[in-house]
DNA sequence: TAGGCTTGCCTAGAGGTCCTAGGCAAATCA
DNA sequence: TGATTTGCCTAGGACCTCTAGGCAAGCCTA
């Protein structure tokens, strides 16, 4: 019998993209081992357990975002970065939505300082660089952006705008107007 | 033998306080059950299935937080009913942690059509009355608000935003008065 | 290249959740 | 009081999670 070469890494690039397809909550162990026609059980010698898959996926998926908006705001500073950053954001969220439902998973403390969620406010606050805020008004901006584009994309997804006609892509190009307009004048404590 | 006097109300309500206590996805039919001492194949004349029963609790859920929401802005207006909207908002999410969860919950049009989504967007349109926006700049400005105070919840309450020592609740205020001056002076599209 | 060791995938099986089919008895109604 | 409806039951199948223990493939060493 040959063996089908697995490993924790393949799994969850396996797993990813399962979710992409079938949503995260339907990211089981038995549908991972029926992907690579192994019995369910093989896969706990890679894996601790259900939730340990769904945490290295969230894992992933945070990186891989981190990787784009990376990738997004390379040479490009003040409005720009902003609507760079933002698209990257947003257009991760539409392509690969179980990916992006991954990132929301509640990660405790440990999982969180291997690295990627740090990484994203560092992208974050490099694209407040060019709004020239200072703390604590740049954490509060940081966390008004994050807020705001995470905010948008998930009620985007959840169907929470098609009840009005009002365009979607419309609203959000209004949004990044919005957030430039607040970064450029930061209202004063 | 005493029947346990179920019905589809009574379970979603249990549901409701069930998910406050062990979080939403672990509100199962099972689970529910054993709460009223019954077995979880009776709850079947009730419930069609549990996505029936998690989409009545997502309902009510938002029912709950539309009737505090409107309470909280009852008699004000411009940035009182701002402040208050929002935190009544903020405050549902904290004290209701399984019951908002259920709000995020994508429901199908016809669900959608049986009134509580809107409700929560009429309220959004009542706060913004004092800033004096029309069409289609009411409709981005009730996305924007929306998105703002939902993500910000969702990552407080996914503590992501544990990682810096500026407190959360200063933040927080910060981003109302952002808001609030973002919406007096909304950028001409 | 032969023996031993590690490792990968296996079978077996227990326990949990979801849900359907069909039955009996309690509550309600004629 | 007898007939009907309703509520909860038992039985059981399908799927998912996870543990224990086994066998053989592939690697290391001599």
């Amino acid at each position: 019998m040959a063996r089908a070469g697995l490993s924790a890494d393949r799994l969850t690039e396996a797993a990813a993209d399962l979710a992409d397809e079938v949503g995260f909550e339907n990211v089981t162990v038995s549908a991972l081992a029926r992907h690579f026609g192994v019995k369910d059980a093989s896969l706990y010698s890679h894996i601790r357990n259900a939730q340990d898959l769904r945490v290295r996926l969230a894992v992933l998926a945070l990186s891989e975002l981190a990787d784009q908006a990376a990738a997004a705001i390379a040479g490009r500073s003040g409005k720009d970065a902003l609507v760079a950053f933002a698209g990257a954001y947003r257009r991760y969220a539409h392509e690969h939505p179980g990916r992006y439902t991954a990132t929301q998973m509640a990660l405790d403390p440990d999982t969180v300082a291997t690295g990627p969620s740090e990484r994203h406010a560092d992208l974050t606050r490099a694209v407040l660089r060019g709004y020239r805020l200072w703390e604590p008004d740049e954490t509060d901006a940081v966390r008004f952006l994050h807020s705001t584009l995470h905010g948008y994309v998930t009620l985007e997804r959840a169907g929470a705008f098609h009840s009005h006609p009002r365009g979607v892509e419309a609203s959000w190009l209004r949004a990044l107007d919005a957030l430039d307009s607040l970064l450029s004048d930061w209202p004063a404590g």
